[in-house]
DNA sequence: TATCTGATATTTGTCAAACCTATATTTAAA
DNA sequence: TTTAAATATAGGTTTGACAAATATCAGATA
């Protein structure tokens, strides 16, 4: 191994050995699609075991750096990396953050509220016939009473998406998946029990029609309101719980 | 082994067992810090080898989901999840993406204004002497004229990420992670060589005094006044980059 | 000759058993 | 009582083997 014994000294080879190949693909050395070394290949120059090895490339497949196929011509081979993957990894961290109460609704809201302006603006300038269509069909969706309220929230995610996707920014689409992907859903699972659906899809409408008529200034106030009535939902589920947990001390 | 057959039929155990776990965490039926069973143990109530839960375990170590300890009281340990390490996930994966050329600078540019400009109007309100002082001493270490471009670029990051924290809002701040770790070191690494330290101090200055008078305008002005710098700067920079090409064409 | 079939080689996937290393606890000695 | 050594327990690593998937090629068959 050509590693200096300080580097190896406090456990873990490897996690370093995983550091090592990662490296090599951020900084280029291992370009996409190519192919990685044999397991054993990459034993014998790393001086140390396959399973070892196996599992420095398991954590880079967990990351989504790497993918293996068996049989010659197989091997383990670089990935293209795809934003699609990235919010897969971006969500599980963040809704966990969510999940232990590290943000309070609030700030989720605010964050929502800025950030989604921001998605608006820009939508406004570079919508098209198709990211206006796919927000028609989930308002459609919406509509209609039978769906569930799992299907109604995952429409709901889906018409966010429709319209961070019109903004045509991919960094900035980047970010919002974690708007998407996280936020949305968490606020949705905690405010869905009091919202009315048809207020919801009626600010979903006017969201729809401004941005159909470039019209930045109905499109942030229709949003506005939405998260204004999202909140208000929410300290409206407050209050019944703690109206609830009164009731229960009294009885 | 809990799973049926179906679900584990095309290869990829450790995966299966994987997201198995990872889903207890996640829903919450592993608890933070809970230790989960010992590898023995795991490898017995899964009826698999010892090695493939190890892989299995690897991948979430990767996902920063578990830590492990040796010794007896040792073991796998469900992660207190920190945004810290999440930026890292997210760093890596979004380099990777502008590194392939997946986002170009102009976009890159208008994602950074439009979300730090809602910084810069959170912060107005939100800001604290804390992070004032935190900003003034990266404007001070930026105009010694004996830092290397390396240890300006870093500090320039400081300086952002001080002006996202003075938000004070943690889901905004765990998106910016994406613009701080990513967005800026790209912008900084393309356009430094052209730009001039003093010009970028100025308008770092110039935001940082708005924020301490509270004034929305002027920090947005500074800021969106810094990026049109940037954007100019990188003009120039590939403007040079054809006369060179058009130079050595004719040579 | 063209095409299908099956043997073969290569590479990852999994397993088993052992040993090394770190560390908390317990025991024994000073 | 304090310190030092033994021990038990956990993860970390190695060796060696076999299983499963799959591309390639030789040979049989139409």
């Amino acid at each position: 191994m050509n590693l200096r014994y300080d580097e190896v000294v406090r456990s873990g080879i490897a996690k370093q050995v995983a550091e090592n190949i990662k490296s090599a693909i951020l900084d280029g050395r291992l370009k996409i699609d190519e192919r990685l070394p044999t397991e054993e290949d990459l034993a014998r120059s790393f001086g140390i075991s396959r399973p070892t090895v196996r599992e420095a490339l398991k954590r880079l497949a967990a990351q989504n750096l790497i993918h293996s196929r068996r049989g010659p011509l197989g091997g383990n081979f670089v990935m293209r990396p795809d934003p699609e993957g990235l919010s897969k990894a971006i969500t599980g961290a963040a809704t966990l953050l969510v999940g232990i109460g590290a943000f309070d609704i609030d700030e989720i809201i605010v964050a929502r509220l800025e950030t989604e302006t921001i998605c608006c603006r820009l939508a406004c300038e570079n919508r098209n016939e198709e990211g206006l269509q796919a927000m028609a069909a989930e308002i459609a969706l919406q509509r209609d009473q039978d769906i569930s309220d799992e299907d109604f929230c995952a429409s709901d995610v889906r018409f966010h998406r429709a319209l961070v996707d019109s903004t045509g920014n991919g960094p900035l689409k980047l970010m919002m998946y974690i708007v998407i992907e996280s936020f949305i859903p968490i606020t949705n699972m905690i405010v869905f029990r009091v919202r009315e659906r048809r207020q919801v899809v009626a600010f979903h409408q006017r969201i729809h029609e401004a941005l159909s008529n470039r019209d930045v200034g109905e499109a942030t106030a229709a949003l506005t309101n939405l998260l204004a009535y999202v909140r208000d939902s929410y300290n409206a589920a407050l209050d019944a719980r703690s109206r609830r947990a009164n009731e229960q001390a009294q009885s």
